[in-house]
DNA sequence: CAGACATTTGGTTATTATATCAAATGACAA
DNA sequence: TTGTCATTTGATATAATAACCAAATGTCTG
């Protein structure tokens, strides 16, 4: 494997990490319907400011959500809509799982 | 959020976080190619069989490979083959990271 | 400017993943 | 059956993540 094959999984890897924890992804999918606040994410999600502030962090520097402070709220949108249609793709591991159990 | 809803969440960050590692990303990228048996993945990994073995566990839990043993060997396929549509979407994801690098 | 609110940053601790080594299992060949 | 190769399992040490608290920053309103 060549560095740059290397990289390329690493980045890639990054973006899949990203979206491999409940918050991460539950935000994920909030945010396909429309920008939030942050104060709407962490009503929803019942963590505190600090968590859900660093699962954003998490999320941005992979590329997936952008934001934009506006007066005293920060939104955040989801900056790869693709991502979604991979939902349902796993969707279908998910389900085929619960078949099994 | 309901108990199911949260279930739901667990099993497909399950799947993702199966996903989310340079040694499990690289052999699902491999077995999209056609099945692969455990000392193919080891020889291109260049990791010891029971750090790979681990990493299929992994992805078997998940829902996303099938093995089959025959004979000496064991030969993996991949389960969900949308999984790599998802790819090409990350890979738009990563190519915006790089320009901003 | 002062006070209130929204958000981020730093530090700490608990939890979870990872790689490696050694040993166990299982299948085939002689 | 004995030996050998392919693979898995168990144990352990190390490293990466996550949650929480406290404190800092920045923006609006009065």
């Amino acid at each position: 494997m060549t560095d740059r094959e290397k990289a390329v999984l690493a980045a890639k890897t990054k973006v899949l990490k990203a979206l491999a924890h409940p918050a991460r992804l539950w935000m994920a999918e909030q945010l396909a319907g429309g920008e939030r606040c942050v104060c709407e994410l962490v009503d929803g999600l019942e963590l505190d400011y600090s968590t859900v502030s660093k699962h954003l962090l998490v999320l941005k520097n992979a590329g997936v959500v952008a934001d934009d402070k506006r007066g005293k709220q920060v939104f955040y949108s989801l900056k790869v809509p693709c991502v979604l249609n991979f939902m349902h793709c796993i969707e279908s591991v998910v389900q085929g799982e619960e078949k099994g159990v």
